[in-house]
Formats: C-alpha cells, sequence, structure tokens
DNA sequence: ATGAAAGCGCTAACAT
DNA sequence: ATGTTAGCGCTTTCAT
C-alpha cells in the first residue's frame, strides 16, 4: 500500500487505514465508546498515540452542536476595569473552574458602546459558546432581557431582579451592614461612606446595607458624608479629600482599591488612621495587608464566584435557574482602631 | 407549501427556501460574492434580515480551516499574574485589536503545571485557533520550541532568541538605561535596583540595562545593592526593606507595582522620598501618578504591545518572523528628585 | 463488534 | 447569474 495517501493533515480516516479499521472504529476507540474489542481497541489506541491523532473540535463542535467554550462578557467600559483587582481575580476563578472542566474561556471586552453593540448580535444569536457568564452587570443592561429572550445560556455575576436569571453573587448588603456596625460597635460617631457608582447591584447593596445599619442604631444618615465614586484607587483619593471637610470619624469604603486612594489622601493630609480616622473596605485583595496602616476589609469570595459561574452553567438544572449568594466575612486588621476611648 | 420544514434552527437551506433560490445563492449573498443579480440579492438580503439569519461560525470553521479565534496563552503561575497591573492591560490592547477584526479572544490561564501540562498538547496540535499569542515567554519556555516544531502560528510578547520567532517587544534595555542615567546625572552615588525574577528577558533586559548604565559611567557594581524581586507590591515592599541596611540613595525599580510596595516600606521606615532615597519605577500604570510621592517611571507601550501582536499575527509575512521593538520614555515625576546638592 | 452511510451547516468548484 | 454537487472531519444510526 502506497504511504501518499496518508500524508497531510492527520484525520480519523488516516488513523482508520493505518490501523486497518473503519473511522466508526477509530472514533468509538477515541470517545471510549464500549462496543469495541478489547484487542482492536489497543491496536488503535496504539496507533493513535505513536502519531499524535487529535480528534478535530471543530468537526466535532458541528456534530455534536456543542463546542465547549464559555463566553465572558464585560460590559463595562474596560478602561475602569483593570484599574482594580476585582476582575483579573474573577476571571482567574473562571479559568480555574473552564480548565478543569476542559472548557475554553474566551474573553469579551468593550471599550467603546460601538464595539459593544457589534458584539452583541454575535452572543445572541450564538452558535459559538456552550454559555455565557456576564460579569458585573449593571442595573438595566440590555444585554440581560436579550439573552433571556433569546434562551441563551447565561450565568450573571451579580444578583438581577428578573427571577428567570441564573446568577452568582456575594452578600454585599450582610457585608456592608457588619462593616458599618463594627463602626457603631467601636463608638464612632460619623460614619461616612465611599460608593460605587450606583448603576451597578454590588455598589447599592453595599450603600444599602452601610443606611441599614446606620438606621437599625437610630444613627442619623448625613449626604454629606456619602460620597459617590468609581471603584479605582484614584477615584477613593478624590472621594476621600471631598469627604474631609465634613469631619467624618470613620468611613465604610465600598472597594480596597478606593480605599488605598484614600489612605493616600489620608497621608497627605497627615490625618492619621485610625486615630482620626478609621477606615473598612471591601474584598480583601492582596494588597489590603501592606497599606498603611493595613486594612480592615470585608472579605468576599471572588475568586469562587467565579468558579461557581460556570459549574452553576454547566450543570444547567433543567432550565430552574440558580440563585447563589455567597458570605462575606469581616477581616480585621488596624485601619478601624480599637475600642475608641470618646 | 406547508410551513413546518422551516422550523428550528435556521440554516442556509431554510433562509434558501424562503427566497425561493438555492443555498449557494444564499450564501453569495452572504458573503458578497459579486456573482449575484442586484434584484436577487436584494429580495435575499431581506429575508436575511427578517429572519435575522446568521451563518453558523463552527460551519464556517470546518470549510474555511479558520476560526476567527486567536489564543493567548500565559505561562505563569497565575497566581502572581494579576497581582500587578500589566497582564489587565497587555489583554486589553489584545482584546481592543481583536474585536477591531472581529476575531475571538480566548485566555489560557494556568493554575498548577499540571493543568499548563494538560493544555499544552491542545495548543500544539491546534485546530481551534488561528494563531496563538505567549504572553510574558520565560527563559527556557517549553512551549515555544513546540509551537515551532508544530508549525502553529504564534507571537511572543517579548523577545526570544530563536530569530524564527516573531515576537513583540519594548526596549527594556533602552528603559533602564535612561533610569540610571538620569539618576547618575542627578549626582547620586549608590544606586540599587531592584529586578524582576531572571528566569525572565525583561528582568534581564531591565538589569543589564542598569549594569550597562553603571559600567558606562564608571560606576562600580554593588551586590548588595540588587535586589531580586518578583513584581508583585508585595515583594517590592519586602525587597527595599531588605535593600535599607545597605544605604542606597537612589534606587530603579523595574515595575510600579514593586515601586508602590517599595514607596511603603519607606514611608513605614520614615525616610523622604526624593530627599534621602530616590526612585524611578517602569510601566507608568495609572497609579504611578497618585503614590505619595508621585513616580518618576519609564514609561512602556503595553496596550500597543497587545494590539501589534494581533496585528503581527493577523499579517503573517508569508511566514517571515517579525521583530518589533518598541520605545520606552522616561517620565518625571517627583520621586527621583531635582539636582542633587551633594 | 464492526463497517457503511447519512448528515451536522457551510463554501466553492463545477456545470449550466 | 444560478443551481448542483462534493466535500470539511467528525459522530451516530443502521445494517450486518
Amino acid at each position: 500500500m502506497s504511504n501518499h495517501t496518508l500524508v497531510g493533515k492527520l484525520t480519523l480516516e488516516k488513523v482508520a487505514k493505518l490501523a486497518g479499521v473503519s473511522r466508526s472504529t477509530v472514533s468509538r476507540v477515541v470517545n471510549n465508546h464500549p462496543n469495541v474489542k478489547p484487542e482492536v481497541r489497543q491496536r488503535v489506541a496504539k496507533i493513535v498515540t505513536e502519531t499524535g491523532y487529535f480528534p478535530d473540535p471543530v468537526a466535532r463542535s458541528l456534530v455534536n452542536q456543542r463546542t465547549g467554550i464559555i463566553g465572558v462578557v464585560i460590559p463595562q467600559q474596560v478602561q475602569f476595569l483593570f484599574t482594580n483587582h476585582y476582575f483579573p481575580r474573577l476571571i482567574q476563578g473562571i479559568a480555574q473552574a473552564c480548565n478543569s472542566h476542559d472548557y475554553t474561556l474566551s474573553l469579551f471586552l468593550f471599550h467603546t458602546s460601538e464595539e459593544e453593540a457589534k458584539l452583541y448580535p454575535r452572543l445572541l444569536r450564538n452558535q459559538l459558546f456552550d454559555g455565557i457568564i456576564v460579569a458585573d452587570n449593571q442595573i438595566n443592561d440590555p444585554l440581560i432581557p436579550q439573552l433571556l429572550a433569546n434562551e441563551v445560556p447565561f450565568v450573571s455575576i451579580g444578583r438581577h431582579e428578573d427571577s428567570r436569571v441564573s446568577f452568582v453573587d456575594v452578600d454585599n448588603l450582610a457585608g456592608a451592614y457588619t462593616a458599618v456596625s463594627h463602626f457603631i460597635r467601636l463608638g464612632y460617631k460619623r460614619i461616612a461612606s465611599i460608593t460605587g457608582p450606583m448603576k451597578n447591584y454590588a455598589s447599592i447593596d453595599r450603600y444599602q446595607g452601610y443606611l441599614n445599619a446606620l438606621r437599625d442604631r437610630a444613627y442619623p444618615v448625613e449626604h454629606q458624608l456619602i460620597m459617590k465614586s468609581d471603584y479605582t484607587e484614584i477615584g477613593g483619593y478624590e472621594a476621600m479629600q471631598r469627604l474631609l471637610p465634613h469631619k467624618p470619624d470613620a468611613v465604610f469604603i465600598a472597594s480596597d482599591t478606593m480605599a488605598a486612594g484614600a489612605l493616600r489622601a489620608l497621608q497627605m493630609a497627615n490625618i492619621a488612621v485610625p486615630n482620626e480616622i478609621a477606615i473598612i473596605g471591601f474584598d480583601d485583595l492582596p494588597h489590603a495587608t501592606i497599606t498603611n496602616p493595613p486594612l480592615t476589609t470585608i472579605r468576599q469570595p471572588i475568586l469562587q464566584a467565579g468558579m461557581l459561574a460556570v459549574e452553576t452553567l454547566l450543570d444547567n438544572d433543567n432550565g430552574v435557574p440558580r440563585h447563589l449568594v455567597l458570605p462575606t466575612e469581616l477581616v480585621i486588621r488596624s485601619s478601624c482602631g480599637l475600642e475608641k476611648i470618646s
């Protein structure tokens, strides 16, 4: 038999020829289908290994109608995205789960709304992804209802009002509540907050947790003590500068990244933390341990949220939406002070 | 004509039936092939729009032998990865270029070497990606020679010794040289350096640039003044602490992230910057502007490097490797001091 | 247990 | 200019 038919791309057909069987049999071997005589299986397997044959994923996808690809969409304008450590860590969790399930992760970042608009149709009449993870969903994000309407399997990072949406969230409300309650317990009186943008469920929930804690202890809400910011370090820096004239004695800051910026602002202003102003952040990112002083913060399981989003997508409980809310935890370091002497 | 043949997934065939033409004609319309009578084209186009037909990318890929997917591989253990801002920004550049060329970006992050080993075969007998970008290649990374051997189209972020490898790099050597020369010009005497890990070309080049600048001005090289670190903020913090006993009066730090950590260490030790110790970083990341004091640094065009990597991959100059080295730039802020009085 | 054949949805060479 | 046909490489009935 001439060998020249066997050159070029290695296909099932060629492996079959080499093994002296049909391509069905090779397919069965490759896919561990039971109906293959052990000795044949062995012979075929040997050739597969020797030749380094690998089934073409595209051809496979065409017949199976599954690609093994998960799309991750971050609808936010991306320039702010990576100025904090949240998204990198989330993506890391998603990647880890994808790896362990042999899925491939595709990342969509948008820089302009034109880009975003251009990509949406691809996501909606989706034939390339087995499922989509929508990270950091904004309130009224138009993508979510469209995904629902087109019956694209997806899960949202962060809760959503429509109960048909599967999501993985962290308990932002309870986290913020815990932080502010801790301030109150320590005797602080003028408790401020630096929040994220209010178009985002997480920001809203953290803000609401702050309000709830004040309300439950009959603290007044002073609007000058509430500064809206954007989750960036620079944003936190500026928000703290705006806050200073209103003389807070404690600030709950909705992210560690903003808290780092806020600490710099305090340093520049020569204000001692926690003696003059106490700080609690949110996230418990690695650098919270080396700020000056080390940051008391609310730990949220970002990595785990990413992993669970993938699991939720893959499990697909017969289309019944899954709503996961992960617990947060107060991590006490030095920035919140101890018992207040006042 | 019964309509019941037209339910289910929308295919070329169904659109053809609705338009009363063959599926080739629809294909031609969809792909803007010239040979279609204008009136037919219009009629078909209308139906395509009405039905919202979209060609199945998987079927297309199978026949075209191109997927429109670019794989981005970050061979580093991922836990250190996102503790600095370099990779997020690089990925942003890659994503931006992918978007504008209608390519899809797939991201591979590894958490363990087992994961890495498991994924390599997929990348090598690659049928899923039109090309691969290898980010932050390590010296002696086994992936590169294997990609070459398997003739997978790829480009490396960061140079590589094998001249067959296409790469996009920044001029680390010149950048570091410029930084240290600036120190020398200002009159500093004991110029230290905090470097990245030496298994990485960028770290090596920045270190070499430091050495070259000292050598060219006949400064002695003192090994106690050279601290190896890991590009993390915490790493920079610790490296600076180890450096202090050796009394440097200036430190060139191979990344802004490490520089931020180093500044914290100096703050804790009550050492004034730049009066007692001057600092120059590398990267010019956003937060370099709000450190205390603002950081003098070497700006490298990370975003652009990511974009050019995609262009290089897509242009594929008949297999002739392309070697791009992008310029860096000294950005003077306050951390390096002005003319030294000494 | 194995092979032959159909078909996933598309493109393109070939006929007309 | 349009339709017919043959694949792309695989999985999966359906025969045997």
